[in-house]
DNA sequence: GAGTAACCGTGTTCATTGTC
DNA sequence: GACAATGAACACGGTTACTC
């Protein structure tokens, strides 16, 4: 062979490779050059990769290079030397990996054939893929159809994803279910959808230019493919998806195909797949989110817009409806009681069961979610109270005991096969809470059967609150006289020691001690369901007390009368009216009434707390020299209690009694009688406060200092000078406070001049208990 | 031969993981 | 935390068998 040699690329002609087929790389360097050469030389670059004799390769790139290529050295010694050099030393070392043979390569089953796409392979690859997207899985990845391949090989993998993402996804709705798909549905129950759709809803809705698009990742036919489903979806549609919420979350996995096409065929303006994916994509979260964003406005609105009487459903009305009880469950599917006796606000108003919840759960530092997450589904948390609470199932022991969980997830329109877990979720959830809340409920009312009590109306109520706060009043303004004017420091202290029961009106008296304690320095209810959450990081926005911290003077009296309507608040009143509205002695109301009770009332954040007729002494010592609408207010109240003004003598064998029952009912929870004693103690009688400090007293870590209602050190050294030491005798420390039979501390709460309970200080676990009374 | 669709390869982007 | 390595996901385009 004639050697020719060419140096620097020259292009003179040749035969050095000539009947020689070359395939070389786009990515080799100099590719034209050695094109050109090949050419000029006798040879033949060929477009395939399996028609040359020799792969070209760039070296540098093993990866991209072809098992079997050769370097374009090959070409470059060949043409320098004018001859072939020997392949062998060109060959690219082909990472093992990444080697493949020309054409489609071993990597692969190399198809001969090709097998057309039957219905049957469409309907299966469409439910594997939706199948695979409801569990969140890539539905445009190469595994999903790796794993189909696996299962199915009448085509690659390569195939089957080719076949979704450029055939049936963007047509997907009217051409994937055949005929045959249709008579299985026929066969099948009508899915939840298709039986529940509305039957007047419009076809078609004019396109709203805010409307939300289905995302085009998944659908992208209309911008690809003539197709009559436009992408665009209305507030109706959104209306539409949300009305059914329920309904398409219980549509069971093998029937979400059939389900979203008999309602793709009913509503024709989009695609099932596009029903499918702008539901889960767009009106589930937005669903669930608004659910949750709904019962934390509702927290707030308990907090601030302490002023509006309660008022059932308002929230439901102004706020999606549909959104929070798309399957309401009626007033008198609860209970049928309601109108005549012992009707439980809370299972009417969410407003009311989410404020007292709320409460309560902030009495023990716990956190309530009142949209929990049940099997998927964020469920309001007042659908489960109504519903457990309802005269069908009569609370969670019954549930519990006749094993009805079932029952209740399947009212809460959970579908028993494919929410298997939520009857358990749903337990562990109430339990978790509302068990106590129920319990806490089922006793106060049982307790207090006056609130059955027909007759009494809800202004009637009122004006007994009145008329308790007026008496309180009264009271103090006789026994104090023109101690008035000194108050004000005193008020603070009354402050502290009482806590938010003087939040709500005492407005201009707030100090920073009124602040919330630190978590830590509260205690827990001993009980372990509570204790569930005791973990948990708080997360309770301000209290509700604070906000009514700061209403102005002039609503006071409005709030009271329209926050004790509150059920609750109600009870307490009238207990504590009805038993012995003692107007002097804060500490014997409080212990006439279930300690904890009492004391879970008092923290209830947007209503005024069962004690608080008592508790407002001071305030209104002041209000009432602010407000010039107090005197015939006073007159009022007075006029429609004056029946119960003979039950204000309360005996001390009564007090005793009463003050027996509350420690017995501290021990009956399982603390020692030494401890609600020095609890007692340490909180001045303010059984209010009794709860806070048992944990603590218990659990031996002992009272806090900084906690409000606990009296220092510090504060008896700066009060411990004043004529409080006429009263001191009744103190001889911690562990000679009053016994259950000692009424020397309720004896104190009326010695005139020292303004009841409130301004007797508290005491501290370790330190000397001392009585004050401010100059 | 042209058109269609099954099949396939490759480059880019991005998230995850491991290392420093 | 920054960086690199790795692999999955994705988009795009090429190849080729098949039909008309």
């Amino acid at each position: 062979m004639a050697a020719i040699v060419y140096e620097g690329g020259s292009l003179d002609g040749g035969s050095l490779f000539r009947g020689l087929k070359f395939f070389i790389g786009q990515r080799v360097p100099l590719r034209e050059h050695w094109v050109t050469s090949v050419k000029a030389n006798g040879g033949e670059v060929v477009k395939l990769e399996k028609q040359a004799d020799y792969l070209i390769a760039d070296p540098l790139r093993p990866k991209q290079a072809i098992a079997g290529s050769l370097s374009y050295t090959f070409l470059e010694n060949s043409l320098k030397s004018g001859e072939l050099v020997d392949p062998d030393q060109h060959v690219i070392d082909v990472a093992e990996e990444s080697k493949r043979p020309v054409g489609a390569g071993n990597s692969v089953p190399k198809r001969n054939t090709r097998t057309k796409f039957t219905k049957e392979d469409d309907d299966f690859l469409t439910k594997w893929v939706i199948k695979a997207e409801r569990k969140g899985m890539p539905t445009r990845g190469n595994e999903l159809y790796q794993d189909l391949a696996a299962k199915n090989p009448r085509h690659t993998f390569q195939s089957w994803r080719d076949r979704w993402i450029k055939i049936l996804e963007p047509r997907l709705g009217p051409t994937v279910f055949d005929e045959d798909d249709k008579e299985e549905q026929e066969i099948n129950e009508p899915s939840p959808i298709t039986a529940r759709q509305p039957s007047s809803k419009p076809q078609s809705r004019p396109t709203s230019s805010a409307a939300p698009v289905v995302s085009t990742k998944h659908i992208k036919a209309p911008q690809t493919k003539e197709s009559p489903i436009r992408m665009i979806f209305t507030d109706e549609d959104t209306a539409l998806l949300e009305e059914n919420y329920d309904d398409i979350m219980n549509i069971a996995e093998d029937e979400e195909l059939n389900a979203w096409q008999a309602w793709a065929d009913k509503y024709h303006i989009h695609t099932a797949q596009q029903w499918r994916n702008y539901f889960f994509e767009y009106v589930k979260p937005r669903y669930e989110e608004k659910v949750l964003l709904a019962a934390e406005k509702k927290n707030s609105d308990v907090a601030v817009d302490s002023e509006q009487p309660s008022q059932p459903n308002k929230l439901q009305q102004s706020e999606a409806p549909e959104l929070l009880h798309p399957t309401k469950i009626s007033d008198s599917e609860i209970t049928h009681t309601t109108k005549e006796e012992n009707h439980d606000p809370t299972l009417s108003d969410e407003n009311v069961f989410q404020t007292e919840l709320s409460s309560f759960a902030q009495r023990f530092e716990a956190e309530v979610n009142f949209a929990p997450l049940i099997s998927g589904r964020k469920i309001p948390l007042f659908r489960l109270w109504q519903t457990v609470a309802s005269e069908e199932f009569n609370g969670f022991d019954q549930v519990e005991s006749l094993g009805q969980w079932p029952k209740v997830a399947g009212k809460l329109n959970f579908n028993d096969f494919q929410h298997s877990n939520a009857p358990h979720e749903l337990r562990n959830c109430y339990e978790t809470m509302l068990a106590d809340f129920e319990e806490f409920r089922k006793i106060y009312r049982s307790k207090f059967s006056w609130h059955k009590e027909p007759s009494l109306t809800s202004s009637q109520e009122n004006n007994l609150i009145q008329t308790q706060l007026m008496q309180t009043v009264n009271q103090e303004n006789d026994t104090e006289g023109g101690e008035e004017d000194d108050q004000e420091e005193e008020d603070d202290d009354l402050d502290n020691l009482q806590g938010m029961q003087i939040a709500q009106s005492s407005s201009k008296k707030r100090r920073a001690r009124q602040e919330s304690p630190t978590p830590s320095s509260r205690s827990h209810n001993k009980r372990q369901r509570i204790d569930k959450a005791k973990g948990r990081e708080l997360e309770i926005p301000s209290t509700p007390e604070e906000s009514y911290a700061f209403q102005d003077t002039g609503s006071k009296q409005k709030l009271s009368a329209t926050e004790m309507a509150r059920s609750l608040n109600n009870e307490v009143i009238t207990v504590s009216s009805s038993v012995s509205p003692s107007s002097s002695n804060l500490g014997n109301e409080d212990e006439q009434v279930l300690p904890q009770s009492l004391s879970l009332s008092r923290r209830l954040s947007a209503t005024p707390p069962v004690g608080e007729p008592e508790t407002q002494d001071f305030r209104f010592a002041n209000d009432e020299d602010e407000d010039p609408d107090t005197p015939s207010r006073r007159e009022h109240a007075i006029g429609d209690l004056a029946e119960d003004s003979s039950t204000q003598s309360q005996t001390e064998s009564q007090k005793a009694l009463e003050t027996q029952t509350f420690i017995e009912y501290w021990m009956g929870l399982g603390y020692a009688e030494e401890i609600v004693i020095q609890a007692l103690v340490a909180t001045s009688m303010e059984t209010d406060s009794v709860g806070l400090f048992l944990e603590q007293l218990a659990n031996g870590t002992g009272l806090p200092e900084d906690m409000e209602g606990v009296w220092t050190k510090a504060d008896d050294e700066a009060l411990i000078h004043g004529s409080a030491t006429d009263y001191r005798r009744l103190w001889q420390g911690p562990t000679q406070a009053p016994n259950t039979s000692s009424l020397t501390l309720l004896e104190v709460l009326s010695i005139p001049g020292l303004g009841g309970l409130g301004s007797l200080g508290g005491s501290y676990a370790n330190g000397p208990f001392t009585c004050w009374h401010d100059e």
